[in-house]
DNA sequence: CGCATCAAAGTGACCGGTCATATAATCACA
DNA sequence: TGTGATTATATGACCGGTCACTTTGATGCG
């Protein structure tokens, strides 16, 4: 029973420090030995508990979206009636924390999308899951705030959620490349604050 | 002379291989040797022409940018008093492209961002500089289409340009990821067709 | 003792990059 | 123009190091 605890400690954390080195150096810049000594794990161990690189990159993915989906959730539960509040309040904290970061990492998803889903369909697919979770917390935001009259109704939850997500993505990667929050902040004015406005 | 010759040939073949093969496998997923093997230049060569993989990666940035750039700008010509229409028909037979290639690929650009603005400033700043030069004809072709009423002018073309290059970039991300072009449509569809429309 | 779990110590392959040598181009001078 | 000296370029064998992964003997427990 101690032992199985240990091992799922152990696991934890090397998915926790796998998000962090992955997302900064890509996937074939992150050698194993790199993860194995940041977490004092021996190189045998790491293959009892994933098999493979690839497998504990696709675990690592979907470990890595889990607290962004809490995060979203608490705001939106904390903004009762006022879901678009809701949201606008989780952007506003997400670019803060961005910059106070230097635009380094910012998202696994987006950063491993170019490098992995043309080799490695493993990871596309936890990449694809992951972001679709991600994006059905932002369809139910969304939902919430049409019905509370805050934006538009003419194209569905479903919809904004996706156009959403996909340019936030977009604009995440001119931020690293700009070094700046500009398309972050131009992203949320025109889309949330214009375009999905009613 | 004919030396000078063949060795911008042969710096040519390695940029033209280089843009293939770190689009589909990435910076650190492609080794040098694959490369040089296909071109069947000589390792000693390599280094003579570009010093590093860094510099090397970030002249194949370049290159691979100024064939998009040329092609937008002969749509934009061809649609002499329609440059929306232009856009239009760029967009529309870039996404017949991508789906024809299997979504492999696409834009070396987003596919590197993710991978090295964090880690190395030169191909960061060949990434930007790309980006920028792309976006300044799509900028080109908003002004025209603003002087024509097809689009509205309470926002900067520059900015349009801004929005649409980055939106367009997440949607390429998740169109790799789900393996579909719906992403790219409903880009299209929603910011050049709705969003932007006067 | 039997058995499953574990980790230390490799495994060959491959990495980006170097360097001594071979070849070619250029120059000096008659 | 012919010829030997000098410089510039081209090359691939080779480098130390790292890669993802495996093997195998030790360990712990029922």
């Amino acid at each position: 029973m101690e032992k199985i605890n240990q091992k799922q400690i152990n696991r934890e954390n090397l998915l926790n420090k796998g998000v962090g080195l992955l997302m900064k150096q890509g996937y074939h810049g992150t050698g194993l030995k790199e993860i194995l000594d940041a977490v004092k794990i021996p190189k045998g161990s790491f293959y009892n508990y994933f098999g493979s690189k690839e497998n504990f990159a696709a675990e690592t993915i979907e470990h890595f979206i889990l607290p962004y989906i809490t995060q979203l959730q608490n705001y939106l539960a904390q903004s009762e009636g006022n879901a678009l509040g809701g949201l606008e309040r989780y952007i506003k904290e997400s670019i803060v924390e961005l910059e106070r970061t230097d635009f380094k990492g910012s998202c696994l998803l987006g950063n491993l999308i170019g490098e992995l889903s043309d080799t490695s369909d493993t990871c596309r697919i936890a990449l694809k899951t992951s972001l679709n979770r991600y994006r059905d917390v932002w369809e139910l935001g969304f939902s919430c705030a049409q019905n509370e009259g805050a934006i538009r109704t003419d194209k569905s939850a479903r919809e904004l959620a996706d156009i959403w997500v996909n340019a936030w993505q977009g604009a995440l990667l001119r931020m690293k490349v700009e070094q700046s929050v500009a398309p972050l902040t131009q992203c949320y004015q025109e889309l949330l604050l214009n375009f999905f406005k009613k």
